[in-house]
DNA sequence: GCGACAG
DNA sequence: ATCTTGTCGC
């Protein structure tokens, strides 16, 4: 039976239960693969979305960002009814699809695309970032603010410090340290990526902020975007 | 049964 | 995630 958990009610939302969302890919876990896939990374994106839960509506975006200088190379985004509530676990669900749309409206392919949630360290071993690259068979890292799940020790205080996020003597993820005295992120494989390599971007990436450039540039964007929707209304509504 | 719980 | 006033520091 495919029900969609019920979001907690307040009182005043009859809204008849929309239809979960299809999604053909089962078993993401068996066809994650975390090993190195990329020689060449000319593209590197960031990926995020931006929610209005009074609307029902939320909007993705991928951004394309110069692997070298880290510049915007294209953006694209794609705005969408919101089908599925947050629950911890299954957050693909309900964020995974309309980065989905954003990504084939791309003219610039992305090499790597950052997530702002978990890989493989994931309950069940996939997370958004995972079902992202399987879905789009493109290389992903999960690279989220706050643990989901696994245990880890306390991390060195200095930038590019670290420690691994265990689940027993499995290393399904690393808590790293991107800024001196700030808290870590959760850098786990998303998807045709090793577990050395997404560190190895992230750091890259966070050159003066805790989080990942691109991440940074994609929440700017469906923040915006979001807040024009609020502000001023849909087009044509 | 009681906590934990990506965004 | 979103909401939301104030505060601290450059
Ligand atoms: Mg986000």
């Amino acid at each position: 039976m495919n029900t969609i958990p019920h979001k907690p009610q307040t009182s005043r939302e009859h809204r008849p239960q929309i239809p979960p969302p299809t999604n053909p890919t089962r078993k993401i876990k068996a066809h994650v693969i975390q090993t190195d896939g990329l020689t060449n990374c000319q593209y590197v994106a960031g990926a995020d979305v931006a929610y209005n839960e009074i609307q029902q509506r939320m909007v993705g975006a991928i951004v394309v960002l110069n692997a070298e200088t880290l510049e915007v190379v294209e953006e694209s985004t794609h705005e969408m009814d919101i089908t599925f509530p947050y629950v911890p676990g299954l957050f693909s669900f309900r964020e995974v699809p309309p980065l989905i749309e954003a990504y084939k409206k791309l003219s610039t392919k992305p090499d790597l695309i950052v997530c702002d949630g978990h890989g493989v360290a994931h309950p069940k071993g996939a997370g958004m970032a995972s079902h992202l690259g399987v879905e789009l068979g493109v290389p992903t890292i999960g690279c989220a603010k706050s643990r989901l799940v696994g245990g880890y020790e306390e991390v060195g205080h200095e930038r590019s410090a670290s420690s691994p996020l265990l689940i027993g003597d499995q290393e399904i993820g690393r808590v790293l340290r991107t800024q001196d005295g700030i808290k870590p992120m959760f850098v786990s494989v998303g998807h045709l990526v090793s577990l050395e390599t997404a560190c190895s971007w992230v750091l890259k990436l966070c050159p003066n902020y805790r989080q990942p450039e691109t991440t940074r540039k994609a929440d700017a964007l469906v923040r915006t975007i979001m807040k024009e929707r609020t502000e001023i209304g849909y087009p044509e509504e």
